[in-house]
DNA sequence: TAGCAAACGGGACCGTTGTTCCGTTAGTCT
DNA sequence: AGACTAACGGAACAACGGTCCCGTTTGCTA
C-alpha cells in the first residue's frame, strides 16, 4: 500500500536542511545560498535536496513555513501603553539579534522573488499581529481609543518605523526607537487616524 | 603617460552595464543576478564586467551611487500637510511603480549582505529625507509643530508604514494608505513626539 | 595626425552547481 | 517478524559561471 511517511529519517532529514538554509541565509544572505551547501551543512546527500526542494526559493519558503508555527504569546497588562512597549520591545530585540534580524531581513527580500515565500511571510506577520490585536480591541472598549479603530493597524504602527530604520540605514533599533515608535502610534490612534 | 579615461567607451560600457544590472535586479531579484548574464545583457565582453567590478556586489553598488546622483526636487506650497501629502505620493507612486518599487526593495536586501551598498543606500534615503527636511522646519518655525521637533523623523515617519506594509506584506501602497502615513505622523508630530 | 597606453573582447580553461542513474537504507503494514 | 516500498545517498555526467591569456580597439596627448 502507498502512504505518506512523515516520521523518522524523512523528518530529521528536513529538519536537518530546513536549518541548514536558516544559516546559510544568515551567513551569506539569499544570493549566497545555494543548495549543494546546504546538503553539505545539512550532512545530507545532494540528492535528497535537489530531489525534495530543487530551487532555493522552495527550501526557504519551507523554513517560513517553519517560522509560522512557533509562537511568541504576548504580554496583556491591561494597560494599553504597556502592552504596545512590551510589542515593541519584541519587535526591537528580535530585529536587533544577529541570527533572527538577519533572517528576517534576509526573507523580505527573498520574498520579492519568490510568491510562496511572500506568502509564507504574510502568514507570519500576520499571525503576530493577531496575537497583539486584543491588547487594543480591549483599549477600544475601555474607551481608551476612539470606537472603529482597526486594531492590527495600530499594532503595524508600532512595528513599522522600527522595521523602516532597519531595512533602509542599518540601524538596530534602539530602546529610544522602540518609546518613539509606541509614543508615535499611541499618538495617532488618539487622533482617530486608524479608524476605519 | 599614465591617465584616467572617464568619457567615451569606457562611459559607455559603464552605463550599459549598469542599466543591465538594475534590468537584472527587476527581473530575478538579487539571488538570479550574475554577471555573466550581465555581460551579455549590456551588450559587453564577459571578461570586462569580472575586470572592472568582479562580483555582484560592487556592480550593484556603482548602480545605487548613480541613483544617488539623480534628485527628485520637492513641491512646497508652505501648507504641512499638503507638503507631506506631496511627499508621501512621491514615496507612493515610486514603490508602486513596478520598476522603481522592485529595484527599491531588491536594493534594500542587497544591502544587506554588502557593507558598500548598504552605504550607498544610507546616502541615497538620507539625500531624499534632506530635500525634504525643510518643509517641516518651517512648519516648526511657523508654530504649527512643537519647537525643538526633528524634521528628520517626521519626514521618516511619513515613509515608514508605506514601506512596512509592501516589505512585509508585498502590498503595493494604496491612496488611502498614504493618507492615512500622513495623518498619523502629523498626529505625532503634533503630539511632540519627534521633539529631541 | 600619429603614436601610445588604457580599456575592451574573444576564446580556452577550470571549478562548482545542478541532474541522472542505480544501489542501499529504513519506516510501515500485514 | 518479514517483506514491501518510499526515501536517501554515492558517483558519474553535463552545463554554466568565473578566470586567464593575449590580440584588438579607442580615445587621449603631443
Amino acid at each position: 500500500m502507498t502512504m505518506a511517511r512523515p516520521g523518522g529519517r524523512t523528518a530529521r532529514v528536513r529538519a536537518a536542511v530546513v536549518r541548514a538554509v536558516g544559516d546559510a541565509l544568515v551567513e551569506h544572505g539569499l544570493a549566497g545560498v545555494d543548495l549543494a551547501d546546504v546538503a553539505r551543512r545539512a550532512g545530507v546527500g545532494k540528492t535528497t535536496v535537489y530531489r525534495r526542494w530543487g530551487t532555493v526559493a522552495a527550501a526557504v519558503a519551507e523554513l517560513v513555513d517553519d517560522m509560522v508555527e512557533t509562537s511568541v504569546p504576548r504580554a496583556a497588562t491591561g494597560d494599553l501603553e504597556s502592552d504596545l512597549r512590551a510589542n515593541a520591545e519584541l519587535v526591537r530585540s528580535t530585529l536587533a539579534d544577529p541570527r533572527q534580524g538577519r533572517l528576517l531581513t534576509a526573507l523580505i527580500g527573498a520574498a520579492r522573488a519568490d510568491e510562496r515565500t511572500a506568502a509564507a511571510l504574510r502568514r507570519f506577520y500576520d499571525a503576530r499581529v493577531r496575537e497583539w490585536e486584543p491588547c487594543v480591541a480591549e483599549a477600544v472598549s475601555r474607551g481608551e481609543l476612539p470606537a472603529g479603530t482597526d486594531p492590527a493597524e495600530v499594532v503595524r504602527a508600532v512595528s513599522a518605523p522600527l522595521y523602516y530604520r532597519l531595512l533602509t540605514h542599518g540601524e538596530l533599533p534602539t530602546e529610544a526607537a522602540r518609546d518613539r515608535a509606541v509614543a508615535a502610534a499611541l499618538a495617532a490612534a488618539r487622533a482617530g487616524v486608524y479608524v476605519v
